[in-house]
DNA sequence: TCAAGAACCTAATACGTATTAACGTAACTT
DNA sequence: AAGTTACGTTAATACGTATTAGGTTCTTGA
């Protein structure tokens, strides 16, 4: 199934190299390389240059089919038109490729919208050498700005990367003051699902989150704890937490406990919704025939197990990924030519109406 | 929605500004530059340094906190291990996400596997500029190779890569000769097609392609007429390109002529199969109940528009697309190194058994 | 006609790393 | 003791572009 095919011929160029190179039209042209660097460059600060000679210049590097190097370019100090995207991933990165799509898709828009090109780093690459985060983080720089992507982020290396002035974007809220992230309003976002709740009738409800500290985690948590407190819903054992226990367990006491509604988030892994209406199928019960389910994020798109047992979408709300993607590559742009300082913004999430709340009905 | 955060504190660096580079580490070791390095190149051909010189040296790097440029790195090496990816795409690419994305997933994967960061190039970029695509194409050759993806390419300017001596590669099937691709085997997998129609009893069939003449649907249309020949299907009449026209009107006419399989292609729009299978439901047809239908090549993961009136997956064959990504990348790696010369993979296709295929059914 | 500008261009250098030829120096041989 | 080797390090240079401080020629005004 391989089949070799004949080198094509090569050309002769006037270099004897590959790439003709800024002195290569220089000489055809007459001038010096810091001339041909002027007239491709576009007038910097009061060169002016003769008509006749920028004809000339352009003319010989339109025959010759000179190529500026963006290395070089970067190099001398420029710009290279070159955005870094690291995502940082605990699984293989193909895992969770569904849940974090619809932001690539979002950067890759704005990005190229803003004639950008993309470096995408994988925090899993350079795995052959003994490399440390550090030295992972470091092939950024090739980029004139980065966006990292990610639950979980290495800070040490990146906090360096703040020190030396490197402009970079959290795709994500974080905690760090002084460095710029694009996030989502997890916190308004979940209490106005924990009042949704209330005004529906339910007074005691229970909240399963997972089990790390991530920002978006502690988010949605308080915000399903401060809009409880609101709306007068029941607080106390409200919060808790995945431990790897089992499910069904949990949900038969909450059955018990007399909980008419759970809430659960969705992140990278989707391990608490998944484990969570697996074990709503176990138990025969039907959302919101038996209890309502209300979800904080954004399931994967396609998600390998499909939920069954389940009519219509999950009621909560959706997290803009998109347009996150979108925002933090425009003021990842601001931050690399110095016009804005670092500044973090948080995009509102949608609503999701969805299909599985209702009225309460206490159990046994 | 916006806060803007206090800078971090810069703490203050050996050198006045904000890297530290070889030449720091070489005074504060007092060796040269070349001698930091050799060090921290890890030993070349034949260089042996003293155990305590390294060990200074290394000292030094750790204090100072050095992190080797990238750009630099590149512009002295010949190489930056980063694999360039251009997609050639005629809508937004957002609009062929889905169809275009295992392969991306397939590069993303070998690449990280292979240490290799990724440079996601859009054809779109740059429109600012009053940029040709040979503009556009130049770009990629901040990458050490490149692969180049989508039905239609300006083959010009990528003819001049080749003849520089640019490594890349084509995923896709390419006509061209002397330049590698990684494509699937639509021949094949097209003949097997019509010889499963042929086995279930059809004789009258229709092969309803795509109105352009990519390499992915020349083959598939020879695969469709060998294989229809050497199963001894009706050939006369048995390609249609679709023209824009009443799709309806012609599924009308197909039934009053007797068919009773259509066969069509998955291409990057999707235009062929949504059209056929929305005639086919408002036409009040069943598959495989009234008509059978198959398809060549892997229908989008999540349809903006979802086929309906059918129950299962449509029969046919997938194509390989995450494993063609990943070959494309070992292959254009191969190509780097210098260790393969311009070669061909032709990846097979995997039968789709599906659940639209039957025995015929005439209609009228 | 001379000096002062203006207009155009170039020489020189920086950017940070990799590589190679060459240079001392010390150890070893005879 | 002179010559040879081996060893450890460095000077020099390449990579390709950007930038700035001049240097030449050409106008222009008096």
């Amino acid at each position: 199934m391989s089949e070799t095919a004949s080198p094509p011929p090569t050309p002769p160029r006037p270099n004897g190299r590959a790439k003709p190179r800024q002195s290569d039209i220089a000489r055809a042209a007459g001038v010096s390389q810091a001339t041909v660097s002027l007239v491709l460059r576009g007038a910097t600060t009061g060169v002016v240059l003769a008509p006749e000679t920028r004809r000339r210049v352009l003319r010989a590097a339109e025959d010759l089919g000179y190529v500026p190097d963006p290395v070089a370019t970067r190099l001398a100090a420029a710009r290279n038109g070159m955005l870094g995207l690291y995502t940082f991933s605990t699984t293989f990165p193909t895992d969770v490729a569904h849940s974090y799509y619809p932001v690539l898709v979002g950067v890759e828009e704005e990005a190229a919208a803003q004639g950008q090109d993309l470096i995408l780093f994988t925090g899993a690459s350079r795995a052959a050498g003994t490399t440390s985060d550090a030295a992972a983080v470091r092939r950024v720089r090739a980029a004139d700005g980065c966006l990292f992507f990610g639950r979980h982020v290495p800070e040490d290396p990146i906090r360096r990367l703040s020190e030396d002035g490197f402009p970079f974007v959290y795709i994500g809220r974080r905690e760090e003051p002084g460095i710029s992230h694009v996030g989502a309003d997890y916190v308004s976002a979940s209490a106005e699902v924990a009042a949704r709740l209330a005004a529906l009738g339910h007074h005691r409800v229970r909240y399963l989150r997972e089990n790390d500290d991530a920002p978006a985690s502690t988010d949605r948590e308080r915000g399903v704890v401060d809009g409880a407190r609101g709306a007068g819903l029941e607080t106390v054992g409200l919060v808790e937490r995945t431990d790897g226990g089992d499910v069904d367990a949990r949900l038969a006491r909450w059955r018990d406990e007399g909980v008419t509604a759970v809430v659960t988030e969705e992140t990278d892994t989707g391990a608490a919704l998944s484990g969570l209406t697996a074990a709503v199928a176990r138990a025969g019960l039907s959302c919101p025939g038996d209890l309502s389910l209300a979800l904080l994020g954004t399931p994967a798109a396609a998600p390998a197990a499909p939920v069954t047992g389940l009519a219509g979408a999950i009621s909560g709300f959706g997290v803009p990924m998109r347009e996150m993607g979108r925002a933090a590559v425009r003021l990842l742009l601001d931050l690399i030519e110095g016009s804005a300082a670092p500044q973090s913004h948080l995009l509102a999430c949608e609503p999701v109406a969805g299909a599985t709340l209702g009225p309460p009905h206490p159990g046994r």
